[in-house]
DNA sequence: TGTGTATGCAAGTAAGCACTTGCACGCATA
DNA sequence: TATGCGTGCAAGTGCTTACTTGCATACACA
């Protein structure tokens, strides 16, 4: 019998499927070792502890996260693009882990191991997109009678609540493929219309 | 010593908040009775378990519910009017309990005390949503090219991200007053902008 | 004063949970 | 064949939790 790498991974996918549909407290390390079919005893051999299975998932998803934000470096000066690209990417990572990202979110309230991990996470993202926000309200192609702090937030939040509609909450479906969806277009449409600077409208209505 | 209704309002006032920060499951009844200063047994005698304080608990939650849906009624027949005043009450509706509807809708997925008490709440309110969308893309006030579902989503995704953001992630400070909070304003006139139909958009430039 | 009610205190019960320990088995390798 | 490694099984430990039980005290009211 070897030491594959098949038991941790296969521990480390029934954890992050618990921890996304039960939270972290509210997932026990038995109801894990069923899902992965090993023995309880097994997660304390590979991992030290049930925290140490939370860190080695949050290390991979912060591998993946880092995969993905390469994937949606700009490659040109399109404005819209570039954020519908942002946006299909920030909702394929929430959807891959189960809505995991946005219940650790949760958890991190109320549980010191959760709040560790994630760290300063959430506020850094909308900061820098606000930045981002303010530098094409200058330029002209956002309109610039809104704070870039609440563009941001009305950006991360369509993102973050479709999320949360169909991995938490039940409503609706998640999309068979989220680089081609049309409803993530129309929410992001929507998003746009509102965002874009009065020109830019026009030119939009036009293409109606 | 006579049975006021002090002892009960201050166990589910202690209880609304731990349920809120720390969800169901999280919260003890030991706690419970130590944020209430009252013995863990006092709430077995008011309540028959812990249950049934959170079944108090919604009761409470519906009744208030209730009074703001009156207070939201249209008076008028202006959308634009109407869906923000239904923002400001959906938003102050759920920061009046500290984001406790919000953690009960994530304990809803996990917990059966919680989805019980729950029930099919939430998607009848984007059913009831994407109806009056609906009515107001026919007669026009409304762009008609996306779908009325996709509209009610992005208007309730952008009052629960916003209570989201403040109640459990620490982002950002709830509003001093959420009738006159101009953060909540100009996140529903992007929105809006993006929602309403091209004529009423010219209004608005104008007045830009 | 006697009775009824609400509540506190203390001890206890049964179940669940993260984790430990000892033994045994199966597989790979030298 | 002997050794090392990974894993399963079973029993166990100490702690936490929802809840119960018995006794006692304080207050209101007739």
């Amino acid at each position: 019998m070897s030491s594959t790498p098949d038991t941790a991974t296969r521990i480390l996918d029934a954890a992050a499927e618990l921890f996304a549909s039960r939270g972290y407290a509210g997932t026990s390390t038995r109801a894990i070792a069923d899902l992965a079919s090993v023995n309880e005893v097994t997660l304390f051999r590979r991992f030290e502890n049930k925290a140490g299975i939370l860190q080695a998932l949050g290390a991979r998803m912060a591998q993946r996260q880092a995969g993905h934000a390469a994937a949606a470096a700009p490659d040109s000066e399109d404005v819209r693009e570039t954020l519908l690209r942002l946006a299909r990417m920030e909702i394929a990572g929430a959807l891959e882990g189960g809505g995991l990202a946005l219940r650790l979110a949760f958890d991190a309230t109320t549980v010191p191991e959760v709040a560790e991990l994630l760290g300063e996470g959430i506020p850094g993202n909308l900061d820098g997109l606000a930045e981002f926000m303010a530098e094409h309200q200058a330029t002209g192609e956002l309109r610039s009678d809104i704070e870039p702090h609440v563009m941001a937030e009305a950006f991360f939040g369509l993102t973050s609540s479709y999320v949360m509609y169909r991995m938490v909450m039940g409503v609706g479906a998640p999309p068979s493929d989220v680089a081609t969806d049309k409803g993530i277009e129309q929410l992001f449409d929507l998003f746009w219309s509102g965002a874009s600077a009065s020109e830019t409208t026009s030119v939009m209505e036009e293409k109606r």
